[in-house]
DNA sequence: TTGGTGATGCAACTCAATTGCATTCATTTT
DNA sequence: AAAATGAATGCAATTGAGTTGCATCACCAA
């Protein structure tokens, strides 16, 4: 419970309540992103709506950003810096591996850009490809 | 219920009951993409399970392909010509109207090529906008 | 007519997401 | 220190999309 993460919660206007500690440093040890039951697994001592919540409070003080990877379940990943209140942006695009089902960030894999008709105004895109991931590919 | 409609079907090998030609007649009159429940609306003389999977067969056979545009539910639309049997080549991009709610399909918009690492292997990709469409704008 | 297969309808269930409300906790005010 | 306030948490219950099981119905073939 390092001074480190509560000051990532402070600097982003969240108090830093022991659940949520315990959630965002589990965040930061992951390399996919997780699904609330993820947390609720690992978690397993707080309750499924506080996580649940947790998670909203993060996404709208722009600590993480919610990913539908067209899975059923709505996936959560922290959000590079630029990230603000709500403001994402998260133009990169996510990997969502079929054989190990897990959902990557691909941040340095930015969505190009696209050739709309000038009638469509374009505010924000989602980009999921599927595949199999480098570490399934082994 | 022309002949016509029902050569659609009997091509993509689907027996072509009533409810069946009414779907398809429905979904050809759409300039967006429709969910379950928009075609229980229309169609409320049908059962919604019977449409659910009339919705599934038809995507089994290559007439529709399903998108998960971020929103919770399941819009269904008319694949191109190239689809057939479940394999889909809908690599076009979808884009979904912030005002309206509406999901367009656009098939003229390619999804440029990613520049992934060379340890993903990339099987299927899809790519939702988000913005205003053309008829909102104006 | 009978038998069989596929299509349809009804009921019920699953599961993620969400809301309401009561309780607890922390911090401030008196 | 006690009371008050607001936020955070926990528990119960609800919603809504998607799905499955099973019984019935429609249609074609023998």
């Amino acid at each position: 419970m390092s001074m480190e993460l509560e000051n990532v919660l402070i600097a982003k206007q969240v108090n830093p309540t022991a659940v949520r500690l315990l959630v965002l440093e589990y965040l930061l040890k992951q390399k996919a992103a997780i699904s609330l039951s993820d947390l609720e697994t690992e978690l397993h001592r707080a309750d499924r709506v506080t996580l649940y919540r947790t998670l909203k409070t993060f996404e709208e003080k722009g600590i993480i950003h919610t990913i539908k990877d067209g899975t059923e379940v709505t996936k959560y990943a922290l959000c590079q810096d630029e990230c603000n209140n709500g403001l994402h942006s998260d133009m990169h695009i996510h990997f969502y591996c079929t054989n190990c089902k897990e959902l990557y960030c691909l941040p340095k894999v930015q969505i190009p850009k696209l050739n709309l008709p000038d009638d469509f105004n374009l505010q924000e895109m989602s980009l999921v490809a599927r595949g199999i991931c480098k570490n399934c590919k082994k």
